[in-house]
DNA sequence: GATCACTGTGGGAACGATGCCATATCGGTT
DNA sequence: AACCGATATGGCATCGTTCCCACAGTGATC
């Protein structure tokens, strides 16, 4: 960044092009376009020259008509639910970190949780022929009309089409039976799951981990413990109010985000039940919240940042291998056993 | 990778063109322009014809070649510190709302508390001909770059340059008053105050306010329970350490920002101190593990995503009007008050 | 002294869209 | 019959950049 004098001559209007800058060092544009970008022949003396024209001009290249002539973009489209969430916010900085490192800049769109907001954020995307674009997706849409475009596209998170699409996401599966099992290892057998929904993706695998845990435990998946209740505190919230209350309560609930722990904490707060002598609570993805609060509550940790990053690389791979195979990275996660887990109290 | 080549028409590899358009619908590329933006004469059924062919091609528009042709971008490039921040990620969405609905892109860089990242972003919204920029600056120097080069700078939050550049700000000085003034009423007269730093714009508003409040009730400024710590939560935490464990520590601590109240609530935490009975706390943004914990944080609650919103409108304005005078738009805070404030343990 | 390789520079055609201007058609008026 | 305004369309320059190609100069080799 080279900081301007006063009367700068970029004060004026009109901002230098590289017909500016060319005339004011006596060179050709195509002189300048090497001498700047440093492809092609150009003597020392005017590369020097060409240079100095340019900071005293305050030149700055214009990556539009750049982008147009060569057909290639430096920037990436990222597309998340809904950046007030933790989850997504972390997404975006790791993102953003590793596009910076290359030298791309990253275009955002959130989408508030709604389907239009993401087909129209796609649509902008195409029309900023953006080089690729990262998206947690909430449907198999995005994916096919940015495929059918040519836009190479990662999943993260969810993925909606695996062996079709790249995708990087978690170890969901592994996550939920061990975020479980410790549970069960704790003694408890009811266990409640609160989770967006079961069908699809990340849902499903959450689901079957908890699943299969209960199993390995010897229990069963009770239908009634188990709540869908898409991603909204109030709505998770007044579930837990709902289920806690019963007389044939759980002893301990697992969470599968950070948006249906806090229903569920809030409601575990309201109805003034004891953390974990009462009901035992782990989330999954540990939001900064659940090491604020008094007990601190277990979490499988996924390390978000690291999601975005990874997206980013994988992204670039592509580019560099357009055909080659399309990948699932899979990151590992880690339970960060706290204070919100504790042996079931039904048992001594 | 198998999602190329399909049966779509788009699958040849190269995007369709106006001009593809134009041989499809058998007109000229100006007929087609014309149909599709409505600018310009068209007959009904030229018209329609040209937009069947495009929706069948899978025409967009290239963004780049229509903005530079026009030389009027439809994109907003928006800088803060770091999203991982609540306020900042909080920031983003509201900004990212509006310029939604106002049918613009926004550029997101994040330049986790880096410098250079800030001069190196700015930089790039030059290259990219944004319309305008929001920045929460940590330094004049952004706004004054982009300025020289023409582009608009909204500062949010922050504010380097009032009267040259527009800002949007929170009452920071009210909202400390009110704060402190809220210990102070609860009998606190030994009043710690953790900020970033006191000498510039928010942070000497802030500083301000509490001054002004201990005044009101009597007190005066102890520089030695004055912190200025930056925006470094394991500064913050090891410094309340240290104060708190002075035998005369300060009966209620005001954090200026959510970082330094976590580092406090840390400490309080890990010295199993009594909020509010040994000491109070009340904190400048109400992030939201301040309602999760208990007791619940008294916070100066900002309107985040409101301030992000204002920001885009704001830019909007100055975008119609290039030459109007440089304004600052201040939004209201309000005190919430919660149990993590009650009286003077000294007093009945 | 002709040929060649190499360095260095400029001219000009793209990239994809827009919008001014010229032109064409047509019903209606002078 | 000439002229008009309105409607409708196409031709072409243009936005700022890159990069292919032509060309000029310079030594060195045959």
């Amino acid at each position: 960044m080279t900081m301007e004098r006063g009367a700068s001559p970029l004060s004026r209007g009109r901002r230098p092009t590289i017909k500016d800058v060319a005339e004011a060092a006596g060179v050709s544009r195509s002189t300048v376009s090497r001498a700047l970008t440093g492809s092609g022949y150009a003597a020392d003396d005017v590369r020097e020259r060409v240079q100095r024209a340019a900071a005293e001009l305050g030149y700055v290249p214009d990556v539009m008509a750049r982008t147009l002539k060569q057909q290639i973009s430096r920037s990436i489209g990222v597309i998340v639910s809904d950046l007030r969430n933790s989850f997504y916010a972390d997404l975006a900085a790791g993102a953003n970190g590793e596009a910076r490192s290359r030298g791309y800049t990253m275009v955002l769109a959130d989408t508030s949780l709604s389907a239009d907001a993401e087909s129209e954020a796609a649509e902008a995307f195409v029309a900023l022929r953006v080089a690729g674009v990262i998206v947690t997706p909430n449907s198999p849409k995005v994916s096919t009309y940015l495929g059918a475009h040519g836009i190479p596209v990662i999943e993260v998170d969810r993925q909606f089409a695996p062996g079709v699409t790249d995708g990087v996401v978690v170890g969901n599966r592994v996550g939920a039976r061990e975020a479980t099992t410790h549970l069960v290892e704790l003694g408890h057998r009811r266990i409640a799951l609160f989770i967006d929904e079961t069908n699809w993706t990340t849902g499903h695998e959450r689901y079957q981990g908890y699943s299969e845990a209960l199993a390995m435990g010897g229990a069963a998946v009770v239908p009634e413990l188990v709540v869908s209740s898409g991603w909204d505190v109030a709505d998770s919230h007044r579930r837990a109010l709902d289920m806690l209350r019963r007389p044939d309560r759980p002893t301990a609930v697992f969470a599968a985000n950070n948006v249906l722990a806090e229903g569920v904490w809030r409601a575990i707060a309201e109805l003034g039940l004891r953390v974990p002598e009462d009901v035992s609570l782990v989330a999954f993805d540990d939001a900064p919240w659940m090491s604020m609060v008094s007990p601190m509550v277990t979490a499988v940790a996924q390390d978000t940042m690291g999601l975005g990053a990874a997206a980013v690389r994988r992204l670039h791979e592509r580019l560099d291998a357009p055909d080659g195979e399309s990948l699932t990275t899979v990151l590992a996660v880690r339970l960060v056993v706290r204070g919100s887990t504790g042996s079931c109290p039904a048992l001594p």
